[in-house]
DNA sequence: TAGATTTGACCAGT
DNA sequence: ACTGGTCAAATCTA
Protein backbone atom coordinates (compact mmCIF):
# COMPACT_ATOMS: atom_id res chain seq x y z
CA UNK A 1 0.00 0.00 0.00
CA UNK A 2 1.57 3.45 -0.49
CA UNK A 3 2.50 5.07 2.64
CA UNK A 4 1.48 8.21 1.13
CA UNK A 5 -2.16 7.71 0.21
CA UNK A 6 -3.86 5.07 2.69
CA UNK A 7 -6.49 3.30 2.16
CA UNK A 8 -9.44 5.40 3.52
CA UNK A 9 -8.37 8.73 1.67
CA UNK A 10 -11.00 9.93 -0.77
CA UNK A 11 -10.29 9.54 -3.96
CA UNK A 12 -11.12 13.11 -5.17
CA UNK A 13 -8.49 14.27 -2.54
CA UNK A 14 -6.42 12.82 -4.09
CA UNK A 15 -7.48 13.89 -7.98
CA UNK A 16 -7.31 17.63 -5.95
CA UNK A 17 -3.53 16.65 -5.02
CA UNK A 18 -2.84 15.16 -8.63
CA UNK A 19 -4.14 18.79 -10.30
CA UNK A 20 -2.63 20.82 -7.71
CA UNK A 21 0.56 19.16 -8.83
CA UNK A 22 -0.07 19.42 -12.51
CA UNK A 23 -0.80 23.14 -12.31
CA UNK A 24 1.83 23.65 -10.23
CA UNK A 25 4.18 21.80 -13.09
CA UNK A 26 2.04 24.19 -15.78
CA UNK A 27 3.94 27.38 -13.73
CA UNK A 28 6.85 25.90 -13.36
CA UNK A 29 6.58 25.76 -16.96
CA UNK A 30 6.12 29.07 -17.51
CA UNK A 31 8.65 30.19 -15.43
CA UNK A 32 11.25 28.12 -17.00
CA UNK A 33 10.18 29.55 -20.54
CA UNK A 34 10.44 32.77 -19.00
CA UNK A 35 14.07 32.41 -17.60
CA UNK A 36 15.58 30.83 -20.91
CA UNK A 37 14.08 34.43 -22.73
CA UNK A 38 17.00 36.46 -21.08
CA UNK A 39 14.51 39.50 -21.41
CA UNK A 40 11.63 38.27 -20.18
CA UNK A 41 10.34 39.74 -23.42
CA UNK A 42 8.27 37.47 -25.94
CA UNK A 43 9.05 37.22 -29.56
CA UNK A 44 6.21 39.88 -30.36
CA UNK A 45 7.94 42.41 -27.79
CA UNK A 46 5.29 42.02 -25.28
CA UNK A 47 6.17 40.97 -21.85
CA UNK A 48 5.77 38.08 -20.87
CA UNK A 49 3.65 37.14 -17.18
CA UNK A 50 5.12 38.18 -14.01
CA UNK A 51 8.02 36.10 -12.58
CA UNK A 52 6.72 37.09 -9.04
CA UNK A 53 3.61 35.47 -10.24
CA UNK A 54 4.11 32.81 -11.40
CA UNK A 55 6.57 31.66 -8.41
CA UNK A 56 3.56 32.98 -5.94
CA UNK A 57 1.56 30.23 -8.11
CA UNK A 58 4.16 27.50 -7.23
CA UNK A 59 3.80 28.44 -4.38
CA UNK A 60 0.35 28.22 -3.54
CA UNK A 61 0.10 25.22 -5.83
CA UNK A 62 2.53 23.22 -3.24
CA UNK A 63 0.72 24.77 -0.28
CA UNK A 64 -2.55 23.98 -1.43
CA UNK A 65 -1.08 20.21 -1.92
CA UNK A 66 0.47 20.26 1.14
CA UNK A 67 -2.65 21.12 2.80
CA UNK A 68 -4.83 18.55 0.98
CA UNK A 69 -2.36 16.04 1.64
CA UNK A 70 -2.12 17.33 5.39
CA UNK A 71 -6.38 16.58 4.89
CA UNK A 72 -5.92 13.28 4.24
CA UNK A 73 -2.76 12.10 6.14
CA UNK A 74 -4.88 13.44 9.33
CA UNK A 75 -7.57 11.46 8.56
CA UNK A 76 -5.95 8.35 8.40
CA UNK A 77 -4.11 8.80 11.28
CA UNK A 78 -0.66 9.54 10.83
CA UNK A 79 1.29 12.32 11.05
CA UNK A 80 4.66 13.04 9.02
CA UNK A 81 7.04 16.15 9.11
CA UNK A 82 6.90 15.90 5.24
CA UNK A 83 3.41 17.65 5.04
CA UNK A 84 3.23 19.75 8.05
CA UNK A 85 1.25 22.81 7.25
CA UNK A 86 -2.17 23.22 9.59
CA UNK A 87 -1.82 19.91 11.51
CA UNK A 88 1.17 20.40 13.08
CA UNK A 89 0.88 19.98 16.10
CA UNK A 90 1.28 16.55 18.25
CA UNK A 91 -0.53 14.60 16.20
CA UNK A 92 1.96 11.80 15.75
CA UNK A 93 3.92 11.92 18.87
CA UNK A 94 4.53 9.31 20.74
CA UNK A 95 2.17 10.35 23.17
CA UNK A 96 1.72 7.39 25.13
CA UNK A 97 5.17 7.21 26.37
CA UNK A 98 4.42 10.98 28.16
CA UNK A 99 0.88 11.47 28.38
CA UNK A 100 0.14 8.21 29.97
CA UNK A 101 2.91 7.32 32.00
CA UNK A 102 5.56 10.29 32.32
CA UNK A 103 5.25 11.84 35.70
CA UNK A 104 7.37 15.02 34.07
CA UNK A 105 3.97 16.18 32.78
CA UNK A 106 2.92 18.71 36.01
CA UNK A 107 -1.28 18.91 34.07
CA UNK A 108 -1.14 15.77 32.71
CA UNK A 109 -2.70 17.28 29.43
CA UNK A 110 0.97 19.28 29.17
CA UNK A 111 1.77 18.79 25.45
CA UNK A 112 5.07 21.17 25.45
CA UNK A 113 7.74 19.38 24.11
CA UNK A 114 5.57 17.65 21.32
CA UNK A 115 7.98 18.47 17.87
CA UNK A 116 9.84 16.95 15.57
CA UNK A 117 13.28 18.90 14.76
CA UNK A 118 13.54 20.08 11.13
CA UNK A 119 16.23 18.55 9.53
CA UNK A 120 18.84 21.10 8.40
CA UNK A 121 16.36 23.28 5.88
CA UNK A 122 17.83 25.37 3.06
CA UNK A 123 19.40 28.43 5.45
CA UNK A 124 20.95 31.51 4.61
CA UNK A 125 22.47 34.05 7.23
CA UNK A 126 22.61 37.63 7.16
CA UNK A 127 24.56 40.09 9.34
CA UNK A 128 23.67 43.80 9.60
CA UNK A 129 23.88 46.75 12.50
CA UNK A 130 20.59 47.18 13.17
CA UNK A 131 17.24 45.35 13.19
CA UNK A 132 16.33 44.35 9.74
CA UNK A 133 12.39 44.81 8.32
CA UNK A 134 12.35 41.81 5.78
CA UNK A 135 8.39 42.36 5.17
CA UNK A 136 7.14 38.96 6.45
CA UNK A 137 5.28 38.56 9.29
CA UNK A 138 7.07 37.00 12.36
CA UNK A 139 5.91 35.55 15.81
CA UNK A 140 8.60 35.52 18.37
CA UNK A 141 8.36 31.76 19.73
CA UNK A 142 11.40 31.40 21.85
CA UNK A 143 14.58 33.06 23.60
CA UNK A 144 17.24 30.91 24.51
CA UNK A 145 20.64 31.34 25.92
CA UNK A 146 23.52 30.43 23.58
CA UNK A 147 26.56 29.30 25.32
CA UNK A 148 29.66 31.84 24.80
CA UNK A 149 27.47 33.90 23.69
CA UNK A 150 26.95 37.81 25.19
CA UNK A 151 23.13 38.10 23.56
CA UNK A 152 20.51 35.27 23.69
CA UNK A 153 19.18 34.11 20.47
CA UNK A 154 15.66 35.00 19.85
CA UNK A 155 13.29 32.24 17.80
CA UNK A 156 10.91 33.27 15.18
CA UNK A 157 8.15 31.41 13.08
CA UNK A 158 5.93 32.49 10.39
CA UNK A 159 2.54 34.09 11.71
CA UNK A 160 1.22 31.77 9.21
CA UNK A 161 2.82 28.82 10.10
CA UNK A 162 -0.49 27.52 11.28
CA UNK A 163 -3.63 28.97 9.14
CA UNK A 164 -1.18 28.77 5.76
CA UNK A 165 0.93 25.70 6.67
CA UNK A 166 4.33 28.61 6.22
CA UNK A 167 7.22 26.85 7.75
CA UNK A 168 9.45 29.66 7.40
CA UNK A 169 11.68 30.29 10.70
CA UNK A 170 14.35 33.00 11.41
CA UNK A 171 17.15 33.42 14.43
CA UNK A 172 18.19 37.04 15.54
CA UNK A 173 21.42 36.34 17.42
CA UNK A 174 22.78 40.05 18.74
CA UNK A 175 26.49 38.91 18.15
CA UNK A 176 27.71 42.65 19.73
CA UNK A 177 26.21 46.05 20.77
CA UNK A 178 25.13 46.96 17.15
CA UNK A 179 25.69 43.56 14.96
CA UNK A 180 23.14 41.10 14.47
CA UNK A 181 22.97 38.37 13.09
CA UNK A 182 19.80 36.60 11.69
CA UNK A 183 19.47 33.40 10.38
CA UNK A 184 16.55 32.36 7.92
CA UNK A 185 15.48 28.65 7.63
CA UNK A 186 13.20 27.46 4.92
CA UNK A 187 10.86 29.60 2.41
CA UNK A 188 7.53 31.79 3.22
CA UNK A 189 5.16 29.66 1.20
CA UNK A 190 2.54 32.33 2.75
CA UNK A 191 1.09 34.97 0.83
CA UNK A 192 2.98 37.25 3.03
CA UNK A 193 5.71 37.15 0.20
CA UNK A 194 3.40 39.57 -2.07
CA UNK A 195 3.49 42.20 1.09
CA UNK A 196 7.49 41.50 1.09
CA UNK A 197 7.46 42.33 -2.39
CA UNK A 198 5.33 45.24 -2.71
CA UNK A 199 7.62 46.38 0.06
CA UNK A 200 10.45 46.82 -1.82
CA UNK A 201 8.42 47.57 -4.87
CA UNK A 202 7.28 50.66 -3.44
CA UNK A 203 10.17 52.02 -1.56
CA UNK A 204 12.20 52.04 -5.23
CA UNK A 205 11.49 55.54 -5.55
CA UNK A 206 13.81 58.22 -6.78
CA UNK A 207 15.32 59.07 -3.67
CA UNK A 208 16.17 56.26 -2.44
CA UNK A 209 19.30 53.72 -3.91
CA UNK A 210 18.54 49.77 -4.87
CA UNK A 211 21.57 47.64 -3.86
CA UNK A 212 21.79 44.45 -5.51
CA UNK A 213 24.55 41.43 -4.71
CA UNK A 214 25.29 39.14 -7.17
CA UNK A 215 27.18 35.76 -7.29
CA UNK A 216 28.54 33.74 -9.68
CA UNK A 217 29.96 31.39 -7.10
CA UNK A 218 29.08 27.43 -7.83
CA UNK A 219 26.86 25.69 -4.70
CA UNK A 220 28.94 22.52 -3.54
CA UNK A 221 26.77 19.87 -3.68
CA UNK A 222 23.15 20.61 -5.72
CA UNK A 223 24.42 22.17 -8.62
CA UNK A 224 22.27 20.23 -12.11
CA UNK A 225 24.76 20.82 -14.79
CA UNK A 226 22.09 21.20 -17.02
CA UNK A 227 21.56 24.32 -15.10
CA UNK A 228 24.90 26.02 -15.26
CA UNK A 229 24.27 27.74 -18.24
CA UNK A 230 21.66 29.59 -17.49
CA UNK A 231 22.12 33.09 -17.09
CA UNK A 232 19.48 33.23 -14.28
CA UNK A 233 21.27 30.49 -12.35
CA UNK A 234 23.58 32.05 -10.11
CA UNK A 235 20.30 34.54 -9.83
CA UNK A 236 20.78 37.57 -7.28
CA UNK A 237 20.74 37.54 -3.80
CA UNK A 238 19.31 40.44 -2.29
CA UNK A 239 18.26 44.19 -2.11
CA UNK A 240 19.10 46.47 0.73
CA UNK A 241 17.79 50.13 -0.05
CA UNK A 242 20.31 53.03 1.26
CA UNK A 243 19.06 56.48 1.14
CA UNK A 244 22.95 57.92 1.23
CA UNK A 245 24.65 56.52 -2.04
CA UNK A 246 27.83 57.87 -0.80
CA UNK A 247 27.95 54.90 1.54
CA UNK A 248 27.90 51.93 -0.83
CA UNK A 249 30.55 50.43 0.54
CA UNK A 250 30.42 50.90 4.12
CA UNK A 251 26.88 50.44 4.10
CA UNK A 252 27.13 46.92 1.89
CA UNK A 253 25.65 44.30 4.13
CA UNK A 254 27.27 40.98 3.69
CA UNK A 255 24.92 37.63 3.14
CA UNK A 256 25.86 34.19 3.09
CA UNK A 257 23.19 32.07 1.02
CA UNK A 258 22.83 28.23 0.83
CA UNK A 259 19.95 28.85 -0.94
CA UNK A 260 18.21 31.29 -2.72
CA UNK A 261 16.21 34.58 -1.63
CA UNK A 262 12.52 35.03 -1.10
CA UNK A 263 12.57 38.09 -3.61
CA UNK A 264 14.34 35.47 -6.23
CA UNK A 265 12.76 33.97 -9.46
CA UNK A 266 15.19 31.04 -9.17
CA UNK A 267 14.93 27.46 -9.58
CA UNK A 268 16.55 27.04 -5.98
CA UNK A 269 19.47 25.08 -7.05
CA UNK A 270 22.39 26.65 -5.91
CA UNK A 271 24.17 28.25 -3.20
CA UNK A 272 26.23 30.91 -2.60
CA UNK A 273 28.72 32.19 -0.80
CA UNK A 274 30.23 35.40 -1.77
CA UNK A 275 28.17 38.14 -2.18
CA UNK A 276 29.52 40.83 -4.59
CA UNK A 277 29.49 43.86 -5.85
CA UNK A 278 27.18 46.83 -6.64
CA UNK A 279 28.14 48.86 -9.76
CA UNK A 280 25.55 51.45 -10.07
CA UNK A 281 22.29 52.26 -9.90
CA UNK A 282 20.18 54.35 -12.08
CA UNK A 283 17.19 55.70 -9.85
CA UNK A 284 15.36 57.74 -12.27
CA UNK A 285 14.91 54.44 -14.52
CA UNK A 286 14.92 52.26 -11.57
CA UNK A 287 17.35 50.11 -13.31
CA UNK A 288 20.43 48.62 -11.53
CA UNK A 289 23.42 46.77 -12.43
CA UNK A 290 25.48 44.52 -10.67
CA UNK A 291 28.57 42.61 -10.87
CA UNK A 292 30.35 39.66 -9.44
CA UNK A 293 34.07 40.64 -9.37
CA UNK A 294 35.52 36.78 -8.36
CA UNK A 295 35.01 33.73 -9.77
CA UNK A 296 33.43 34.00 -13.06
CA UNK A 297 32.06 37.68 -13.74
CA UNK A 298 29.06 38.55 -14.00
CA UNK A 299 27.58 41.50 -15.23
CA UNK A 300 23.57 42.32 -14.71
CA UNK A 301 20.76 44.95 -14.73
CA UNK A 302 17.73 44.36 -12.97
CA UNK A 303 14.80 46.94 -13.26
CA UNK A 304 11.24 47.53 -12.26
CA UNK A 305 8.86 47.47 -15.46
CA UNK A 306 5.60 47.70 -14.55
CA UNK A 307 5.45 46.37 -11.09
CA UNK A 308 7.77 43.25 -12.88
CA UNK A 309 11.10 42.71 -12.29
CA UNK A 310 13.25 42.22 -15.44
CA UNK A 311 16.77 40.79 -15.36
CA UNK A 312 19.19 40.94 -17.79
CA UNK A 313 22.86 38.82 -17.73
CA UNK A 314 25.81 38.44 -19.52
CA UNK A 315 28.91 36.49 -19.33
C1' DT B 1 -10.61 39.92 23.92
C1' DA B 2 -7.58 38.37 20.43
C1' DG B 3 -3.10 38.25 19.17
C1' DA B 4 1.78 38.74 20.58
C1' DT B 5 5.46 37.92 23.86
C1' DT B 6 7.74 35.70 27.77
C1' DT B 7 9.63 31.88 29.85
C1' DG B 8 10.40 27.35 31.84
C1' DA B 9 10.02 22.66 30.39
C1' DC B 10 10.62 19.14 27.11
C1' DC B 11 13.05 16.75 23.60
C1' DA B 12 16.29 15.78 19.45
C1' DG B 13 20.83 15.63 18.03
C1' DT B 14 25.56 15.12 19.03
C1' DA C 1 25.40 14.78 29.41
C1' DC C 2 25.00 18.87 27.18
C1' DT C 3 23.27 22.28 23.96
C1' DG C 4 20.02 24.32 21.25
C1' DG C 5 15.24 24.26 19.02
C1' DT C 6 10.41 24.09 20.01
C1' DC C 7 6.21 23.91 22.69
C1' DA C 8 2.61 25.89 25.32
C1' DA C 9 0.82 28.08 29.65
C1' DA C 10 1.06 32.43 31.60
C1' DT C 11 1.30 37.08 30.89
C1' DC C 12 1.19 41.30 28.37
C1' DT C 13 -0.72 44.73 25.21
C1' DA C 14 -3.40 47.19 21.89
Amino acid sequence: MDPFWPENNLPSDRMKAVNELVQGREFANQLKAILNNPKGISDDGLALFSREDLVTKILNSFTNTLSILNRADSSSGEVSDQFPATSHRCGGRKLSEDSGESSKSSTGKDRRGCYKRRKTAHSWTKESSTLIEDGFAWRKYGQKKILDAKYPRNYYRCTHKFDQGCQATKQVQQVEEELYSTTYCGHHTCKSIVKASELFLDSADADSTIFLSFSTTKGEDNISGDNLDNPFFPSFQSIKQENNQDNISSNLTHHQYSSSSEYLVSPDLSTFDHADVISGVNSSSTTASAHGLDMGMMVGSVSFIDDVLQFEFAE
